[in-house]
RNA sequence: GCGGGUGUGCCGGAACCGGUAGACGGAGGGGCCUUAAAAGCCCUGGGACCUCGUGUCCGUGUGGGUUCGAGUCCCACCACCCGCACCA
């Protein structure tokens, strides 16, 4: 390791501008965290940790949020290391998507350098800040090199029947011009626009995620992440049990027999309340019943327009449900009887099998129709408690909601007076026994769309041909790389109008005519699988080698922020379970372990240039340093907790920096003078010492940064009293050299100097991490509290260890103890070395 | 409506298994040093009361409960934050 001297200005002032850049420098110069043995070549097992931060988007400099993510993960890093795990710690950008299209756009920038641009920018602040990242596994994820494996996870997917293309109405944001997944739309708007998204019919390439729901949902319990990501993930998913259910039109259809009209319910107990059925109005068997009835046109127009009026006006009251009664029943096969046949808004296409057996006195939005239109609400159960005991009947004349409680069943045929989830079991057995249809799971998930008439991005490697279809770039071909001569000013897509790009030759039949697929892949398909790259970013014959896969996944520790609960971190989990199952990797789940950190915000609100409250790493580091911000930031909360940054105080973590700096200067200039004596409080220094190694330890360890900080602090109170009481010998020492290798994760910068200033030659984080002797904190006398009625009354100091019977007559000779103490106690309850409580008549 | 989470001094936050509530820091107040300022250092720091003490009472969102003892466990509620929501 080499020396590093820095310049200095002023020989004694704490003044990290001198001494941070020069050391931030080298450690990147010198990829002094670089893995060696690279990961694709090390499968040592135990000690091994893979440690990963959510790669960033390089639309700018780096913000707060962005310092807290890294600022968390590196002190856990460098913590490991210390500890002696072998740490991955790779970085990379993920550096396709709109921002850099918009800036082509907008102001004629090449995406391509205004990305790297950025990702210069960012990196020199992730430099100067001293993160530890292994810079010799990097990716972009915009470079052909990564994204012609992107292209090859596309391929993949596609050869497993996992990706497909289908026409569907999908969400059309008009703003950006393209198409989004369904977890990019947020309340009817797109998550990155704010657009109002349409609902447009287009034919688009697929993921075949909801191939992989159940597992997606029950592997959820096998992961350690916060409950309320996983919770996120569980509704998404959205399982619902119930069954699927035919019934026939009451009348013959087309084909000369009755339609049958399947309908999905989890609610098949209440079936003999179905007194009337529901169509989404653009279902095709209503499209065939009504031909072009014009009333019926009109009330289709009518429901069109209104849906995308309620996405704007955020659908919450005024939710009455336009209904259009149809010209045929349909058939309950439980009851025989012939019911009413509507159309309504309130069933979507979408969902289930796109209609319904409406149940007014089980479901509310059945309730609420069947007021509407004066349908009957026959009562088919009667509530009970949860423990089965009768309560009232229900009156359909006087009820005002929906009854969705528990029940038994009444004018249900045979299955009167069974418990409701008896009825529905055996409902649904003899659904299926009578070939009515059967039991089904049904999933709120959809297939995750993946196309996008966006030209920053992977191209989806298909050509289209007219003899052959869709057929595949050939392995070979990979990557299908993007003009460079793209023009933005274009109307639509730039890639579409390039005038050769998309024109080629069939790689099958050698057709002149075949394009190639003008849409670019999702950018969440690029992220969807970063984290394998890292183990060989540069490989040209794979992916990934799968050994190292297996021997560094899943990812020990994922540290990034909530907002990727449901589009990355569910992509991943699809992506790595799929190529589990094509062989190319063992295990289940990409992230065992995540964080999800807090958001730095200024007075509650969120920083915005806009609001003016913004502030940014840059201006923190020029004013105080690197180690101060990174040392008020683990300070301020528990790092899953908010940061409201006008609550912190930098200005308090650099004075404690200063006294540390200053501290440590002046041992080393007593030494220097050979005036190196421990004084008469070494044992309490010494004591300070051993707590604080134990102290922190734990606290690094459960990552309460903020706890830990908090015993460095006190442990520096306990150094500046001893040699304020005249000690500067070897507990000194001792006492600031733990100081700085347990402070060393938060603050790099400091303590490398200093331990440096202390005379020593290697790095501080090359340091193992300190032990402590855990008896050196026994102490010889206790003090004990001594409660009377369970109210402290007092205390003692007595030996530690000390019999029942010698601290309770310390505890009575105590005035105030005594004069609370009104006759015998009638009981005492004793915590050895911590107190007494006794208890008397009261 | 459903689900998840959070409520502790002026502020950020501590508090192992139920055992001294408020560690550590910030803001504030007082002092030392200084011609002055900055820096540094020291003291103080939940509220109320009085007999001014090693004093009493109150105090961890509210109301109950369990316990010798509850911020911590149980029940009910309130407030706020986040997510989902015409999902059959």
């Amino acid at each position: 390791m080499t020396d590093t001297s820095a310049p200095r200005v002023d020989q004694d002032r704490y003044d990290p501008q001198a001494i941070e850049p020069p050391i931030a420098q080298r450690w990147y110069d010198e990829r002094t965290y670089s893995l060696s043995p690279p990961p694709s070549a090390d499968r040592s097992g135990d000690d091994t940790f893979y440690a990963l931060t959510m790669f960033p988007y390089p639309s700018g400099d780096l913000h707060m949020g962005h310092a807290e993510i890294f600022t968390i993960h590196d002190a856990l890093v460098r913590h490991l290391r210390m500890t002696g795990k072998r740490v991955l710690n790779p970085f990379g950008w993920d550096a396709f998507g709109l921002p850099a299209e918009n800036a082509a756009r907008n102001r004629g920038a090449d995406p391509s350098r205004w990305t790297y641009d950025n990702i210069e920018e960012q990196r020199s602040t992730i430099v100067r800040l001293g993160y530890s990242f292994d810079w010799d596994t990097v990716l972009y994820t915009c470079d052909p090199d990564y994204y012609r494996w992107t292209q090859w996870l596309f391929l993949e997917l596609l050869d497993a029947d996992l990706a497909y293309r289908k026409e569907a109405l999908v969400n059309w944001d008009p703003v950006d011009q393209t198409v989004l997944a369904n977890e990019q739309v947020v309340d009817g708007r797109g998550e990155r626009s704010g657009a109002v998204v349409q609902r447009i019919p287009r034919t688009q390439w697929f993921f075949r995620i909801t191939e992989y729901a159940d597992e997606l949902l029950d592997d959820l319990d096998t992961i350690d992440w916060p409950e309320r990501v996983k919770t996120l993930q569980r509704n998404w998913i959205g399982r619902s049990e119930g069954a699927e259910i035919a019934f026939p039109t009451a009348d013959r259809g087309k084909r000369g027999k009755p339609d049958e009209v399947v309908v999905y319910t989890t609610r098949p107990d209440t079936i003999f309340g179905a007194t009337y059925f529901v169509f989404a109005p653009e279902h095709p068997l209503v499209a065939e019943r009504m031909g072009d009835d014009p009333a019926f046109a009109a009330y289709l127009e009518e429901v069109s327009r209104r849906s995308e009026l309620e996405r704007i006006s955020s659908m919450e009251d005024d939710r009455g449900k336009r209904g259009f009664r149809l010209n045929f029943d349909m058939v309950n096969p439980f009851t025989g009887e012939d019911i009413p046949a509507y159309a309504a808004d309130y069933v979507l296409m979408d969902y289930g099998t796109g209609a319904i057996m409406a149940v007014p006195v089980g479901d509310q939005r059945d309730f609420d129709f069947a007021r509407q239109e004066g349908l009957e609400i026959r009562v088919i159960i009667r509530p009970t408690t949860p423990d089965g005991e009768l309560l009232d009947e229900l009156d359909p004349d006087t009820m005002t909601e929906a009854y969705l409680g528990p029940g038994v069943m009444v004018n249900s045929g045979d299955y009167d007076g069974l418990p409701w989830e008896d009825a529905k079991e055996r409902i649904i057995a003899d659904v299926e026994a009578k070939g009515w249809g059967h039991a089904r799971v049904n999933f709120r998930l959809r297939d995750w769309l993946i196309s996008r008439q966006r030209s920053w991005g992977p191209p989806v490697p298909i050509i289209h041909c007219d003899t052959c279809g869709e057929v595949p770039v050939p392995f070979e071909d990979l990557p299908v790389t993007l003009p460079e001569d793209l023009d933005f000013q274009v109307q639509g897509s730039p890639l579409d109008q390039h005038p050769t790009w998309k024109h080629v030759l069939c790689p099958q039949c050698g057709n002149e005519d075949a394009t190639r697929d003008v849409d670019t892949l999702d950018t969440f398909v690029d992220s969807s699988w970063y984290f394998l790259r890292y183990l060989s970013p540069n490989s040209e014959e794979f992916a990934w080698p799968k050994e190292a896969a297996d021997a560094w996944l899943p990812v020990d520790q994922y540290t990034g922020g909530v907002e990727h609960a449901v589009l990355h971190l569910l992509y991943s989990r699809f992506v790595v379970k799929a190529m589990r199952d094509r062989g190319y990797l063992s295990a289940d789940e990409p992230f065992q372990r995540l964080l999800n950190q807090g958001q730095v915000v200024m007075d509650g609100a969120a920083m915005s240039k806009s609001k003016g409250n913004l502030v940014v790493p840059g201006e923190v580091y020029d004013e105080f340093g690197a180690d101060t911000l990174r040392g008020t930031m683990l300070f301020a909360s528990a790092p899953e907790d908010d940061i409201d940054w006008a609550d912190v105080s930098p200005t308090g973590m650099h004075k404690w920096l200063s006294r540390v700096w200053r501290l440590t200067l002046e041992h080393v200039a007593r030494e220097d003078a050979g005036d190196a004596e421990d004084g008469r409080s070494v044992d309490e220094l010494r004591k300070a010492t051993a707590a604080a190694i134990i102290g922190v330890s734990e606290d690094l360890d459960a990552k309460k940064y903020n706890t830990g900080i908090a015993k460095l602090m006190t442990l520096t109170n306990a150094v500046l009293d001893a040699t304020r009481d005249g000690s500067g010998g070897p507990v000194v020492r001792e006492a600031l050299e733990s100081l700085l290798t347990l402070l060393a994760p938060i603050c790099p910068f400091i303590t490398e100097e200093l331990w440096h200033r202390l005379g020593h030659e290697g790095s501080v984080h090359d340091q193992p991490w300190p032990t402590a002797d855990a008896s050196l904190l026994e102490e010889d006398e206790v003090e004990i509290v001594v409660q009377v009625n369970g109210k402290v009354r007092g205390r003692v100091t007595v030996p530690s260890g000390a019999e029942q019977a010698v601290v309770e007559e310390a505890a009575r000779a105590d005035e105030t103890v005594a004069s609370h103490l009104a006759g015998e106690p009638v009981k005492t309850i004793f915590v050895p070395d911590k107190l007494v409580n006794l208890v008397v008549k009261g």
